[in-house]
DNA sequence: GATGAATGAGCGTTCATTCAT
DNA sequence: AATGAATGAACGCTCATTCAT
């Protein structure tokens, strides 16, 4: 990489970093751009030298992070042995909990803009995430269910995961997230 | 109702309305207080009579709303008969879903911000929200949750339902709604 | 007039004022709105409230300046006693140029954006300019033109004197004012 | 010419063009220096090699394309035969007149900053511009006029020639270019 | 209670210009 | 000679909020 090259990414990486540090701790909307590249230590012209605007860097946070979430998970599930598939899908699962358990504010960011769109998004792009519905897909091989279906079962998982984390964890309602997390398992255990 | 009484309570009734046509329309974000006044025909210092800040309004539209829904459904709800209390349950809940698909607009604004903490007040203030959970816990009677759980589970049911309603009905994602319901009804039989 | 409309004419004639004296001194691109408001006394805020941008001053500017001196000159002329209509139209014209020698920066600043649509709509609008049609259609009313030529006559008698005046009293090209009227009226004796 | 100075007029020609181009098109006010750059194919940098700033390519263009068509009509009229100079002056005028009409965007361009200032220049450094002048004295040889008025002449058929192309082809007032030319014509032969 | 003119901080965005490569 | 990333002053414009009437 040139001396030209390794600037540029370090520009953008600062500007990354800068974002995502006042999306979590002032929120987006107390959020300007002035703030960004004054944090960022560049000028304000070469935000729009990357970027289209705050929700530009906003998206590509959100797609980075999620991306990122979801690919630790996986890579540390499959390094895992299981006796059946729901032990492995609630290991996941779990996995990802106790992670935004930690990273609140991160979770907080996600959560309001993450969308089954996106998940299907970065599951096109990267290899990771299209792991995810091959493990899951594999446990529901001796069900009557067709692929659609699994999918959909998939999305409601997942949903239910995130409003329970979203809620527990961000606003601590209607219980701790460690005293819901049982229900949730059972829940989860219930439908698949 | 005196005539001055009767005068403030329009006036304030068309700024409810004005808002809640242009945040639906327009959005949160595109709507300025100067247009909703404007669309009430009453003046920009009026508004300040009634409502602290655009965020006021929506705040109290969301409640009304959705107290408004909730309520309707568990009126008719409780206008039929049923065989248990899972046909209860799956007829309310198909109420709510039919009502929403045809208020497309009206989702899109409450759902990113309805949360537990909406409901619960709710739920303290208003009589018929209040049935909600009456039917649910004599619908558990017989199981052995207490009823901390009991509001656990029905937690998780209304933030299901309330993710496939958004998904479906206003991203159409990951399918049709109606494609959809098959499967959320199949997996709220599993939780109850 | 209340105390509120009449502090309001206040404030609408300070931007007038400010933009006029600007935009001759300084230039059209070279003004800035902030520049404005600033010599106003009045804040950025109020512009927008009386304005749509910064060519919506300039246009209502040229238009208002130009029907006044026309207004003006056409007063003058009527008050005075003519030969013939030959005399009356370079008295006329005279006026014109005398007057526009003395403001050499509103010649500069109205003839750039002086268009014949801005005549015909003063025309419409300004009882004195539509005096001018009528002086010109009386003068005419002997020759067998009909009345769509007689206003193109009339037409590029004012292109042609408002040509020489900015190229002569702005730009000195091709030769000062009081050396170019001779051939300018007699091209016009010719014209008519 | 060399490789190098066959690549940097290469370059030079591709902004002129590209300037040419986005001014007729988007107009001055809206076109930038990294549009002119992006449509030319050239770095930022590179303009700033040729050109002082965007007004300065505007003013070039104004004098090459002004003194391209006044060459190309001159030559044209040099060409053919005429019983007067009455003749030959109306078939030079009319010959630029129809070709502002075929080129309304480059007459929009180069009206505004034409000026006798801009022609004086073209007469002294291009040979043909220097034949209208030379036409024009040919013609009035027999009348009592000396030199200087002469030129005022010039300058006066040129200016109203002008103003009337400008009005009548693009902003199509007062009338259409083609029923105002039988009376610009008239007026002309009355003038000389 | 109701008005709406006035405010001005603050926003996103542009873009001519520079200069190390 | 050519590049194009970086700059940052400057801009137009918005809009929540105030307050004299």
């Amino acid at each position: 990489m040139s001396k030209v090259q390794k600037n540029k990414k370090e520009k953008e990486d600062s500007l990354y970093t800068a974002a995502y540090d006042l999306f979590t701790t002032k929120g987006i909307h107390n959020t300007a751009i002035s703030d960004i590249v004054k944090k960022a230590g560049v000028a304000k012209g070469t935000f729009y030298l990357y970027f289209k605007d705050k929700y530009d860097v906003l998206d590509k946070i959100i797609l980075n992070k999620s991306t990122e979430i979801l690919s630790i998970a996986i890579k540390k599930t499959n390094s895992e042995e299981f006796l059946n598939f729901e032990g492995k899908l609630l290991y996941f699962i779990d996995y990802i909990i106790e992670y935004l358990k930690e990273n609140k504010l991160l979770l907080k960011l996600i959560y309001k803009d993450l969308s089954w769109g996106v998940i299907k998004k970065a599951y096109k792009d990267y290899k990771e995430i299209n792991e995810i519905f091959g493990m899951f897909e594999e446990g529901f091989k001796d069900s009557n269910l067709d692929k659609e279906d699994i999918e959909k079962v998939l999305f409601m998982i997942i949903e239910l995961t995130g409003s329970v984390c979203y809620n527990c964890i961000v606003l601590n309602e209607p219980a701790d997230i460690d005293k819901m997390k049982p229900i949730l398992f059972n829940t989860i255990k219930k439908i698949i």
